[in-house]
DNA sequence: TAAGATTGACAAATCAATCTTT
DNA sequence: AAAGATTGATTTGTCAATCTTA
């Protein structure tokens, strides 16, 4: 029988420090804390927006769409923020206006783009399943219990992570498929 | 022309404080954080583990059967310790078996299980990618810039949340299927 | 040539159903 | 029944190739 994740992954960075003792182990930790945690994340949110027949990854493509902005997104500013591949992006747009929650349009100054934007019945989706989110997710339950300041620590910190994997992210072109 | 993700984060959650006002919306940032970070991190070790010829569940995999224990691990332990269903773990052992890197032997002692074990090109293949991931994640680089001290914060803090998540995945019975 | 977007082939995850052993 | 494991159908994501416009 495994024990919690916190001595799984302390055992693993023992473990790491013997057969690799060039690196730092001490990385280890903090970087597969996230990774799996991020990981169960998204299937928690994953189940709850189930419920209103999208995915997280729709959830997030609607909910950045919410957030009003000086100029319209096109289809590959979209797959920049989202961090997919325009193949990626260009499915799941067709899957959302196919299901009433968005139109796309083309751009009146560029005859290759589209321009996105949600719909009333796509506003209301979004609204209502990130409420649920909210409501429901355990991620949320878990950092209401957390200390104020370890959650301003983590905004702090992983905003930091964020912020630097996106420029690798953007920089290195990935995600053009 | 979108700004930075913590810019983008921070006017979402200006955002749902209007449209949410019955919810703590400062639980917003270090949710998305966490779950954008992991997601990143994900990427970009698939890339980097891709070129051994497997994926980062399959060297996850490979890295719990790796640390040395009291008994063998069962396929049923290692769905509860990876967070995937049985059905993707069987999926996932029986590539890697015949690829060579573990083996499937039965129980002695109950005849429905398997316990598992790496080979030793198994050994070898999830010792090498994960020198990789050392040598080449962007994560990693990241980390070594930041002071140890939020480096020790993101374990203690990132740990407790694991494990509250990890409680909540094995009590209500998800990856089953 | 490069940027924006789409398509089709392929890999991987989820769910429900099934089989065997306890 | 319930636990351990597998299979098949469906969905989703990735990659490479393609088409049109800039």
């Amino acid at each position: 029988m495994p024990g919690t994740p916190v001595e799984e992954v302390a055992a693993a960075e023992l473990f790491y420090a013997e057969i690799l003792p060039e690196v730092d182990v001490a990385h280890f930790a903090p970087m597969w804390h996230i990774f799996t945690v991020g990981h169960l994340i998204a299937v928690d949110l994953e189940r709850i927006v189930r419920r209103f027949g999208v995915g997280i990854a729709d959830l997030h493509l609607l909910g950045t769409l919410r957030i009003e902005r000086a100029r319209p997104l096109r289809a590959t500013d979209l797959a920049l923020i989202l961090h997919v591949s325009t193949a990626v992006l260009s499915a799941r747009v067709e899957r959302l206006a196919r299901a009433g929650l968005l139109v796309r349009d083309r751009s009146s100054t560029d005859k290759r783009a589209f321009t996105l934007a949600l719909t009333a019945e796509g506003r209301k989706l979004g609204d209502d399943a990130m409420r649920a989110v909210f409501h429901d997710a355990d991620i949320i339950r878990l950092l209401d219990k957390l200390p104020a300041a370890d959650r301003a620590l983590v905004s702090r910190i992983l905003g930091g992570l964020h912020n630097g994997l996106d420029r690798e992210f953007v920089a290195t072109g990935r995600g053009e498929g």
